[in-house]
DNA sequence: ATGATGACCCAAT
DNA sequence: GATTGGGCCATCA
């Protein structure tokens, strides 16, 4: 079992409409400051968006702390999954992390 | 084992 | 607000 693995369920608890960041994914994972293993994480799963389980995996709620995607290999792909979701995007390319951020708590 | 890179973040300039 | 420097750990050569 890879550590990825902690990190991909952390991922799947961002609810449909809300986003996260990838500290603040890693420090719900319990890897507070080590914001790059989400990154290689969320790497990992390339295109298809499941984990080595074939588990899907949300990865493109997980943006940078900045509001904006970091990611330049499905930048477009992810933009349109998150508008898909009803998160709006600034003409800049940003998204309010105030009003999409995802708190951590629990739904339901 | 070493060096370089990476879907990042924080602080300083 | 854009750029630079340091820190963290995993992966590839």
């Amino acid at each position: 079992m890879n550590s990825y693995q902690h990190i991909y369920d952390t991922v799947r608890r961002i609810p449909p409409g809300k986003i996260s960041s990838y500290g603040r994914i890693a420090a719900l994972a319990g890897l507070a400051g080590q914001a790059r293993l989400v990154g290689y994480a969320l790497h990992a799963l390339r295109t298809g968006g499941v984990d080595e389980q074939g588990q899907p995996v949300p990865w493109w709620r997980v943006i940078n702390v900045a509001g904006r995607i970091s990611n330049e290999y499905e930048a477009t792909l992810q933009r349109e999954l998150l508008e898909a979701e009803g998160i709006a995007i600034d003409a800049r390319n940003a998204i309010d992390l105030e009003r999409y951020l995802w708190d951590g708590a629990v739904a339901g």
